[in-house]
DNA sequence: AACGGTACCAACCGCAAAAGG
DNA sequence: ACCTTTTGCGGTTGGTACCGT
């Protein structure tokens, strides 16, 4: 159990390895093989530790590494991975033939962390953010596509669209916590027709659940609950906090039109009370009136997306984030909530 | 051109498990 | 069973390239 003395010897070069120690050190292996790392250094002629030997043979001079950026299906799946097994580099790495567990540690740490954070997703847990910290990082997070390469557009765009379906659940809840009594006894009740999942980004199966829709972990703040299985095929209620929302976005179940604000029967008020007080429990920091009817734009044209889309995020391109003439207003629904 | 900030990644450090005597 | 040595692993550091001002 005793550490290894060969990095406290003294004399010993550290440092960058020059051409002509990679080419002795290669030549050693070539010849004899690794042996005793620790015997390696003298008997290759080299004035390096052991440690510092394998190091630099097993991280790049290996003749297999492969080296070269982490193509589209290698970030899925040190992604996937990482979701399973944590900071297991060595055994990540086992699953991406020519890719070491120190590159695959700095790709994570330099890049794909930084991209599950920017769409909101905690790259330790892999969950979404409970907290609405991220909604700071948006221009970031739509500002990101501009500066790729052609193997992280699918992702980047994979991830655009994850950040429009959480920014959407996160608006919601940001109403739904902010509405007085007087205006919250609303139902959300409408019909969703397919799966949103977020299989084809490569987080792993548990974790696509908490993104979209389907989910039915009570522990999550805000999610669709899906009852594809039965014979409603798809129906689906927007739930806060493990209750049906208290609102009514839009009943789709009448055509597609300008939604309204209908209260709720007092029966639904109260099966809504009795499921969690919390929901009334809340602060009236924004003019809800306001605020509801823009999100209800919003809301409606989100939800005739999900009806429509049968894949992965499909037809959420059709949301539009950027153009200042659409009805959606969702700026304005941020300005407001900023 | 100079400077400061940031990103990247090779290499190091220290801990702990495995192997060997 | 115990101790020492070797190896593997994950976290961290520091040099350097790049970019914006």
């Amino acid at each position: 159990m005793g550490r290894s003395p060969c990095c406290e010897e003294t004399g010993v070069k550290k440092g960058p390895w020059t051409p002509e120690e990679d080419k002795k050190l290669i030549e050693y292996i070539n010849n004899n093989g690794h042996g005793s790392w620790r015997r390696l250094p003298k008997l290759a002629g080299l004035n390096r530790c052991g440690k510092s030997c394998r190091l630099r043979w097993t991280n790049y001079l290996r003749p297999d590494i492969k080296r070269g950026r982490f193509d589209d299906d290698e970030e899925k799946l040190i992604i996937h991975l990482h979701s399973i097994l944590g900071n297991k580099w060595s055994t990540i790495a086992a699953r991406l033939p020519g890719r070491t567990d120190n590159e695959i540690k700095n790709y994570w740490n330099t890049h794909l962390r930084k991209k599950l954070l920017q769409m909101g997703i905690d790259p330790v847990t892999h969950q979404k953010r409970s907290d609405l910290g991220f909604l700071a990082g948006i221009p970031n997070m739509f500002a990101f596509s501009g500066n790729l390469d052609m193997n992280a557009l699918k992702l980047q765009a994979d991830a655009a669209k994850l950040a429009r379906v959480q920014l959407l659940q996160s608006l919601i809840q940001l109403i739904a916590s902010t509405s007085s009594p007087s205006s919250s006894d609303l139902l959300i009740n409408h019909h969703v027709y397919g799966s949103s999942s977020l299989g084809s980004f490569g987080v792993s199966p548990t974790q696509d659940l908490n993104l979209g829709v389907g989910n039915t972990n009570n522990n999550q703040e805000f999610f669709m609950e899906s009852n594809n299985g039965g014979g409603d095929n798809g129906n689906t209620v927007m739930m806060i906090n493990g209750c049906p929302c208290p609102y009514n976005i839009h009943d789709h179940n009448s055509q597609h039109s300008t939604p309204s604000l209908v209260p709720a029967s007092p029966e639904t008020l109260d099966n809504n009370n009795n499921n969690n007080n919390n929901n009334n429990n809340i602060s009236n920091n924004i003019s809800i009136d306001q605020t509801q009817d823009q999100a209800n734009c919003f809301a409606d044209e989100c939800i005739d997306i999900s009806r429509n889309s049968n894949t992965s995020f499909g037809d959420w391109d059709g949301l539009n984030f950027d153009d200042s003439n659409t009805d959606l207003c969702w700026k304005d629904i941020l300005e407001q909530i900023s």
